[in-house]
DNA sequence: ACAGTTGTACGAATAATTTCGTATTCAAAT
DNA sequence: ATTTGAATACGAAATTATTCGTACAACTGT
């Protein structure tokens, strides 16, 4: 186990999967790309503020209007969850959370052929 | 979109989990099955005790001790944090998500093959 | 019968997360 | 220069989730 566990609320979650697409925004580009109409600017100010103090964001002040960037990594995020959620829902068996997700979202036949070529290449 | 929205919260997944393995079971199987040497065994009868009030389990109290049974749906349930995730962190492609799933070291041959074969039922 | 053990009930403490209110700063435009 | 608007800072309230302490009821074995 890497010392490093990050674990992002959901709220942090939501910030980061913006600026992982967005790449760089600011407090307001993000609260307006979350468009929440149950909360405030402030509080997703706030978040990011305190995202900045855990260490997963960096900002860029400047400016008067600050620049943010995941610092996070993507991949290794989203493998946490994942993993976490292959523990803690489906019993560890990664085949069942395939299973899941494909039987639901009808995957596309694009899709599944592209599963297949990767599953192949894990061979 | 159905009325049910259930949100079951960490602590409610990890006992709806051995629920739904065991069929039926008290509250100390549970706490045991759990084996949280961080928390105590009243803590995880409380937890399931809200989990009543809130209708994900019920419980037969004919007993000194009661038995219970999950009541929300497995296939559901997973189905449903399966969709959230697929939307909140893989922007919507449950092949991202499937990928990550099995570019770790989780998923054995066995599995993989398991998962081909299901590929292939689908089409 | 009664001591010890195991169980439930449930209020309340703690912790974690989210939300907001308000002060203050900075910049732009009148 | 002064007003106005948009930004940050940050304490604190509100909300949600977890944990525990303790009272009391029921069963067990002697």
């Amino acid at each position: 186990m890497t010392s490093n566990n990050i674990k992002p609320t959901e709220g942090e979650m939501e910030i980061l999967q913006v600026l992982w697409q967005k790449g760089l925004a600011t407090v307001r580009e993000v609260h307006e790309a979350l468009n929440k109409k149950d909360s405030g600017y402030t509080t997703t100010l706030k978040l990011m503020q305190i995202m900045h103090e855990k260490g997963m964001v960096e900002r860029d002040t400047n400016q008067k209007t600050h620049i943010y960037n995941a610092i996070v990594n993507r991949d290794k995020t989203e493998k946490q969850l994942v993993n976490k959620m292959i523990d803690n829902v489906f019993n560890g068996s990664a085949a069942r959370l395939v299973m899941q997700a494909l039987g639901n979202h009808s995957a596309s036949a694009d899709e599944i052929d592209e599963i297949k070529k990767y599953l192949d290449s894990l061979k």
